[in-house]
DNA sequence: AAGATCTTGTT
DNA sequence: ACAAGATCT
């Protein structure tokens, strides 16, 4: 019996272009998949239960794409670092393949597990497939990393240009199935992912297939109707005219070097591109800063002087019913479907932050829990830029005003009348009173940073 | 990835 | 009178 290769699966739910599992392939030896759902392990995240619903579904579909190719996905429940050691231990596994992750606690996670694992003589190795340029390449010219998105995006452009997809590997090695020692797997019914008492998941089920062929379906369908009109029409939330790839990319049905390849080959969009680079540069940012969901980038947004938190605000603002049409379409959209377009996105969480002088972490956690595409870096990234607290930031006397906004991006009032036809008017605070005191307190912050 | 206001240019 | 552009916040 030959030993096998472990292919441990994380945010990287695909078979094309998964350079793990290309190279376990081409090892030649049968292969074990695994997917472990670590809750225990320390400084982990727990998964927000939009992204829960969504991991469900795409490790269903990876573990029957999978099977069909000869390859049993192993489910375990743990410690990362211990379920590995025990799946090698019981599969007979000589090697051990992952794609990297680059948020703190998992590289620390990682780490040690391939100098563990080394030193008990296997042969580990880690791939870059979930990031377009690795954050430590992407330098300075005094070798720090960027903290402003046009010079890195520009330094990134510098660099040699992202690799091409990897092909599906051919995974059936004649004789080989079977061969296997049978690892014992929990059923992704154990794991209680889905929403049950109540069942709040049927808007999403409705928006969403999840799962890597829906992804490429989508990849082609966005280059091919809607990247040609995408500068001119993706601020405008009616238009339908975004790509709906995030939640793809953050579970890595579909890998950034597959849209950046299927976009430029298509003629391009260097706004769409630039659009990844975002998704870059917020995880360059965590990585460099891996605290930037609990913490402010900028210090002295420490200062800012946050009100008690009006609960019945807060409320109103999850619940989309501000009285102001198009943040209220937005809460709806996002409760509805577990997304919200990207300029809504901007519009609601300024409000929250500018508006009703809510802290920028408490909108983020419910962004975290609501949203398919919940992602570690880019969630946090955005809402510090909305708050002025982030990275090249919105300036904090930028402050939304989400009528003008409506009038400017949904002037017909298609999205509002979407999804939010049968909203209450009546408006929950004054725009230009709330204006002025969010400049009052993000004065205290300026005058705080001086001596 | 902005808003308010002031300035300049065109009817 | 109004719009586009510059400037400050």
């Amino acid at each position: 019996m030959t030993s096998p290769t472990l292919v441990w699966f994380r945010d990287d739910l695909r078979i094309a272009d998964n350079p793990a599992l290309t190279a376990a392939a081409e090892r030649g030896a049968p292969i074990v998949a695994l997917f472990i759902l670590d809750e225990e392990s320390a400084g982990m995240r727990p998964l927000g239960a939009a992204s829960r619903w969504w991991l469900h579904h795409s490790v269903e579909s990876l573990r029957a794409r999978l099977a069909e190719r000869g390859v049993p996905l192993v489910l375990r429940r743990g410690a990362a670092g211990v379920v590995v050691r025990a799946i090698v231990r019981e599969s007979g596994a000589s090697a051990v393949f992952w794609n990297r992750r680059y948020a703190s606690a998992e590289r620390a996670i990682d780490s040690e597990l391939k100098s563990g694992l080394r030193s008990d003589g296997l042969e580990v190795q880690s791939f870059a497939a979930s990031l377009l340029f690795e954050p430590w390449t992407v330098q300075t010219g005094a070798g720090t990393h960027y903290s402003v998105f046009t010079p890195f995006w520009r330094a990134c452009q510098a660099l040699p240009a992202p690799r091409l997809p990897l092909p599906e590997p051919q995974l059936l090695h004649p004789g080989s199935a079977g061969v296997q020692r049978i690892v014992a797997s929990d059923t992704l019914a154990d794991w209680n992912l889905l929403p049950t008492a109540p069942d709040w998941a049927a808007g999403l089920r409705e928006t969403w297939t999840p799962g890597e062929p829906a992804a490429h379906d989508r990849l082609r369908e966005f280059v091919a109707t809607d990247l040609p009109l995408y500068d001119q029409a993706r601020d405008e939330p009616s238009a339908g005219a975004t790509s709906l790839l995030s939640p793809r990319l953050r579970w890595g049905e579909i890998s950034p070097f597959s849209a950046w390849h299927a976009a430029t080959g298509a003629g391009g969009s260097a706004r769409f591109l630039s659009e990844l680079g975002w998704r870059e540069f917020a995880w360059h940012t965590l990585f460099f800063f891996p605290n930037l969901a609990t913490a402010n980038l900028r210090a002295e947004f420490d200062n800012f002087p946050w009100p008690q938190p009006d609960a019945q605000a807060l409320r109103a603002w999850r619940e989309g019913n501000t009285g102001f049409g198009i943040v209220d379409a937005g809460m709806r959209e996002l409760w509805h479907t577990g997304h919200m377009h990207n300029r809504v996105r901007m519009i609601t969480a300024s409000f929250l932050v500018k508006n009703l002088l809510i802290d920028w972490r408490i909108g983020e956690q419910w962004f975290w829990d609501t949203l398919v595409d919940a992602d570690a870096a880019s969630n946090p990234f955005n809402w510090q830029w909305v708050a002025g607290s982030g990275a090249d930031a919105a300036p904090y006397f930028r402050i939304f005003n989400p009528e003008l906004q409506a009038k400017k991006f949904d002037p017909h009032g298609l999205y509002v009348q979407q999804w939010a036809a049968d909203a209450s008017p009546l408006k929950i605070v004054d725009l230009g009173l709330t204006r002025k005191a969010a400049l009052g307190a993000y004065d205290v912050v300026k005058r705080s940073g001086r001596p």
